[in-house]
DNA sequence: CTATAATTACTTACCGATAAGTAAGGAGAC
DNA sequence: GTCTCCTTACTTATCGGTAAGTAATTATAG
């Protein structure tokens, strides 16, 4: 017998739907209340004001995020390690919809608000990397790379291509000498990102 | 003698920091009123309200990208052009500090409130991308690629990093094991990406 | 086993701050 | 005088947050 999600749960869901498609401040607590089918002051009970309800939101993402890429990347082989870490990355963005958006306006933003919390969790994933790239220097297949330039170069690029699909049928309806061919899947991409990653660092 | 700029221009570039560092919703016309010392109906004089302002900010620097793209891929070889078009996108983007937010911005927002006008500038500079590419492809030098894509590569790995200081900071404070390297200026992460992007692209 | 107390999980009704936008008028250039 | 470019003073809507109350469940005392 399944049961039912319970409200917290629920609200959880709905506010990250929200942030993602509208950002913080165009989220309206009673537009998530009315999808949530319940008033205003019960996402009060659950959480302490809108600040907190976003950063459930983004730790209990962020902090997934970061499990899945630890528990992917424990090869001895710094290639198999950087593609596994570029595709669970890009798996995680396709199972986890919202999230997306949510990390794509964090990072416009310079993350400025992004609690403690959720910065650590992200600084985990970071790390993983970092660690990659070096035994990749220390077996000689990499050159030295800046860790965070790789970073934003796979997370940015998926994230993007994750949010654009609006701006890109505007803008192929706009472009009618560039071919309208069918819009790769975010799967595709994350794979042809990886081959290219690849091919960029290995010397 | 230099003359001194307008008030609407100064409004225009007073706007662009906020919209830049803010974004839309947490732009306040009141606070760029007080920072150009005029107003708020000021604003309203020069601006039918406050979409029309941020307009005005996009399409300006939309425009003038869209220019630089135009004037600097015109060589007859498909990888200087690449180059090219890398390296005038880092150096505009230096040269308009305040683009990179907006733009990121836009972009985890799926352009969705984007104005047509701006729409068709940035599809001249995806167009512009395209003709290098697929110029590539006769040529033999590049296999096919998928422009948006590449696109996204390009300008969200160069945007992000420009906007990312404040996380770096933070980022690198919480990472005690990663050595706190000298941060890269966006110059440096602009050679370092045409470099990697045309070596991932040749055949 | 039941009466009562307490807790959980909400509701309705409201407040106050804020920020977009407007009406109306005035100063100075030509 | 009138046109441009602005000001002060205001209206209005919205939205985060709160106060106060309530139904339903659970724990506890006698």
């Amino acid at each position: 017998m399944t049961q039912r999600p319970s409200k917290k749960t629920t609200i959880l869901e709905v506010a990250a739907e929200h942030f993602s498609r509208y950002g913080y401040d165009a989220t309206h607590l009673e537009a998530i209340a009315k999808a949530c089918d319940i008033s205003k002051p019960a996402i009060y009970y659950h959480f302490r004001d809108k600040a907190a309800l976003y950063e459930a939101v983004l730790l209990e993402r962020f902090t997934a995020l970061a499990k899945v890429i630890a528990d992917n990347t424990k090869s001895d082989d710094p290639v198999e390690n950087l593609s596994s870490y570029i595709h669970t990355f890009g798996t995680f963005l396709v199972e986890t919809p919202c999230f997306s958006a949510i990390f794509a306006r964090e990072i416009a933003d310079g993350a400025r608000s992004m609690p403690e919390s959720c910065i650590v969790e992200l600084s985990k994933t970071l790390n993983t990397l970092a660690s990659i790239l070096e035994s990749g220097k220390r077996q000689g297949v990499f050159d030295c790379e800046n860790p965070f330039m790789i970073q934003m170069m796979i997370v940015t690029t998926l994230t993007s291509y994750s949010t654009t699909r609006p701006l890109r049928e505007k803008v192929s309806s706009v472009l009618a000498e560039v071919d309208r061919k069918i819009d790769p899947r975010l799967e595709d991409i994350t794979d042809n990102l990886s081959q290219k990653i690849i091919k960029a660092l290995t010397c």
